[in-house]
Order: structure tokens, then C-alpha cells, then sequence
DNA sequence: CGCTGCATTGCGTATGATGCAACGGTTGGC
DNA sequence: GCCAACCGTTGCATCATACGCAATGCAGCG
């Protein structure tokens, strides 16, 4: 695989986390200045690192640019901010959104619990997360269309992550057919022993489920019962987004 | 500089914009597939690009990732998100929220105007805005510590982009101390004669001004004077994000 | 004024990126 | 059910390209 490339994104990750200087930058990578310094000069020519008054290398604004498109490419993210925020408030629960892009499903929005951090999420915007062993990721795949749901689940290959997991496509099924019957999903551990889950589905225009919202806890802060009891707020916020989004509200 | 590095990034904007085929790929660069595909495993194994069941190259995760590292630096966006978002509600006009990153003032969130977009603002999330020719500019550079302040506009070379352009250092300060007085900037079409800006600044716990929210608007769409009167409503949402922030409200 | 630490430039060289050609896997058509 | 066409992948020889070196420029500081 291509060394200057690999140079480049090392240099790049650096640069996000912290302000680079070119002999810094040389000795992260292992090569002399020169080398270095034609590497971040073509990256600030893509605007992908940014050099400041100091003249150290920062992440530049080309990133953000590709990200916001990649992102945003729906409006979902803008339409989903604001009534996913109000639901963060209202119920204290970590928040988040994620979506179908591909064959993965991606959080593209996170909103923080606003207790104070006793235990930090791993969860990342950007992330791709397990498609059958998460709430959202099942709630999507619940509502898809057969065919497009067997394409995906065809190259799955399941691993057991903990004793919760539907870890075969038959349990998987049957766990489906429960989330269509109620319209929402738990995750009762099944990644992470102690992170439990509830997700409801986001519908488009057309109706189809193309996202889903969810709430977060640690076990020790919120048990499951306890996100449960916060139900209805987060399929009120589905909805909302759902209409926002043009969904009319019929049965989908 | 890099030759394999320009390839590379061009394969990423591509890859943002439309999936991408190793054959397409191959020949947007005009190079062999075999050489595509080694940039494109390179770039797949930073999660740069990521595939998609269908074999092409869509944007990975990577990116995003280094994103939102940069954007959430601080707790400042999230923060800001939902009071940013309400403030555009009630007021109908764009917001921005910008912050002084290194030695250049960057967008890191931007609520769209719900009017029917007639005219699309240029910002975008991520771009740096001018320090001294933009309401959030002048806002954040009037309460910077004196040296600080020195430091940021010795390496300026000031430009008149219009009629009311601040383009020397004395007019400048003069308009500084004016903003400091009455605790808010306004952007008089200084940098696109068309352009509107109110901008309020935004305090850390320590009381420093890190950051401002403005809201802008086309002169035709809103004058200078209509975005006034809607101040209240910016002071209001920048006192709270302080608030969040951990600012205790005696004078910065 | 000279020293130190930094970024930058020119250049010859060797390493690593490249093109080629052969292979393998999948699709679709006859 | 076979063949053909297409696409992605691999091994290898070649040479272009990215590299290190050393010299230069440039600023800050004692």
C-alpha cells in the first residue's frame, strides 16, 4: 500500500489532535524534514491541513467541508437537531441518530447525557455500529424491505458479543418480527454488557424507514425499565422527524 | 509535491460526492486500476473511504471522525446546538456560531435560514471568516486580551472588501471600543456589501470570550435594522450558552 | 554580532509507486 | 450449461518519484 499516502493520514490525525510543527511532524513519521514538509504542503493545498500564524499545522477545512457533505447530504440532520436536543433535555438520556448509508448503519448525530460523564460513551458520529447487535441497527433492519434486509444480512457474519445476543439469523428474525409487532427496539446488552438501548424508527417522505433515534444508558445509571419509561418521548421525537421529514402518518 | 498524496485526495472528493467504481476511479485519474486500487486500499485502511457492498468507494468514517474531533474540541457545539436552533426558529433568520481557533476565526455550526433559501448564504461549517471584516470577527477580537488582540492582527493585511470595510488598524480599535461599549458587533456589509450581520459573544467559564452566535441575513431579505430588533433574542441565547458553559454572570 | 533553531530549496539517488500482463470471480446472454 | 465480457486482484520488472542530504534563508536571542 501507498507509503506517502499512509505518511499523509498519519500527519492528518495528528494535526487534528494537535498543532504540528514541521520538525514534529518529521519525527512522528520518521523522516527527514524535507519529506515531511512536502507531504503537509500538498495537504494544505487540499485545504486538508491549515497552517496558522505560528506555523504549525492544524486540521484544516477541506475535512470538515467532505464530512459536512457526507453528512448532510440529507436534511436529516438538520431537521433531527433540534427535536433530539429537546429529548436529550427532557429525559437526561444520551442521545442518538443514526442512519442507513450503504450497508452500514452510521451515527450521524450524538447528543451527550448531561450527567456528568461518570462514563463516557464510546459511541463516535461517523461510527458505523453493529447492524444486529444494537438497537437502532435492528429497528432499521426491522422495517426494511425482505429483499434489501437479505442482501445486507447475507455478508453478516454474527458474532456472540455477549450472552444477549442474537447471534443467528433465526433468532435475529423472530427478535424483527417482535420489534414490528411494538414499532420499537431494545438493546438489552447485546454489544456491551452494560450498555442498554431503546431505538425508534425515522421514516421519509415515502414512508420508508431510513434512520432511527435513540436513548442511551449506562446500566448502573438507567436500567432498561428506566429507559423504557421514556418511551413515549422518544417515539414522539421519531414522529416528529418523521413529519419533518415529510412523513404523512399513515402506517408505514 | 506528493503525487500519490493529490491522487489520493482527489479520489476522497470523488468518493464524497458519488460512489466510486476501481474502474472509475482508475480513469478520473487517469492511471492504472491496479494503481487506483492501492491508493484506494491505502485510504480504505485509514477508513478515509470506506466500500460498500456493491464494491465502490463512498467517503468511511475516518473523515467524519476527524471532524467532529476537530468541530467538538470543545463541549462549546454541543452546547450551543439547541439554543442556536431555537434562536433561528423564533427569529427566521440564519445563525451562525463561530470560534477563534488557532489565529483564524472558524464556522463550527450553521442553522439554516427557513426561508425558501432565494439566496444561499456562502458560509459553510469549517471555513475560517474573516477577524476584522465580519460581526463575529470583530466581536471576538473586541474582548480578546490587549495582547492576544496584538498578536492576532500584526500578521493582517488589511483589505477593503467594500465602502464600510474597517481597512486600518485605528478605524478598527476605534469600532472595538464602540462593540465593547454596547456589548454586541454588527457587520455593516463590511466584507460583501449585501451581506447583514448581528453577532453576540460567547464566554467560557472563565468569563474569556471564546466565541460568538450571529445572525445574518441578506439585505434585501432583512435589513441591518430588522435584524436589531430580533438582538434581544441573540443576547438572550449567547448569555445562555455562557451560562452552559459554565459562565457566572458578572461583567467579563 | 554570532549563535541556535527553524523552515525552505536544489539535487542526485534509490526506493517505492507504477504499468503490465496474467489470474480469478461473477454476471449475463445465447 | 457454456462461453464471453467485465471487473477486481496479484506478482513482477521498470523507472519515475518521493526521498535524504546538505546548503541556504530567516528569525529570535543572548
Amino acid at each position: 500500500m501507498s507509503q506517502s499516502i499512509r505518511r499523509a493520514v498519519d500527519l492528518i490525525r495528528r494535526a487534528a489532535e494537535y498543532p504540528l510543527s514541521l520538525t514534529e511532524a518529521a519525527e512522528v513519521l520518521g523522516v527527514h524534514k524535507s519529506t515531511a514538509l512536502r507531504i503537509l504542503q500538498t495537504l494544505e493545498s487540499a485545504r486538508f491541513v491549515r497552517r496558522t500564524g505560528a506555523g504549525t499545522y492544524v486540521l484544516g477545512s477541506g475535512i470538515i467541508e467532505l464530512s459536512e457533505l457526507a453528512l448532510g447530504a440529507m436534511d436529516l440532520r438538520q431537521f433531527a437537531a433540534a427535536p433530539l436536543r429537546a429529548l436529550q433535555r427532557e429525559t437526561g438520556h444520551t442521545v442518538h441518530l443514526a442512519q442507513l448509508t450503504g450497508d452500514e448503519i452510521i451515527y450521524i448525530d450524538k447528543v451527550d447525557s448531561s450527567a456528568f460523564d461518570a462514563v463516557k460513551l464510546p459511541s463516535r458520529v461517523g461510527r458505523a455500529v453493529s447492524i444486529y447487535a444494537s438497537a437502532v441497527g435492528k429497528v432499521i433492519l426491522a422495517y426494511l424491505p425482505t429483499a434489501e434486509r437479505d442482501r445486507l444480512l447475507s455478508h453478516v457474519v454474527f458474532e456472540r458479543f455477549t450472552d444477549t445476543t442474537y447471534a443467528d439469523r433465526e433468532s435475529l428474525d423472530a427478535e424483527l418480527d417482535h420489534i414490528r409487532e411494538q414499532g420499537w427496539a431494545v438493546d438489552n446488552g447485546e454489544h456491551d454488557a452494560y450498555v442498554m438501548c431503546v431505538a425508534a424508527p425515522i421514516r421519509d417522505s415515502r414512508g420508508r424507514v431510513i434512520a432511527a433515534a435513540s436513548m442511551t444508558a449506562i446500566e448502573v445509571i438507567a436500567s432498561l425499565d428506566e429507559l423504557k419509561s421514556s418511551l413515549p418521548l422518544l417515539l414522539d421525537t421519531a414522529n416528529q422527524i418523521s413529519r419533518e421529514l415529510g412523513h404523512t402518518a399513515d402506517k408505514g
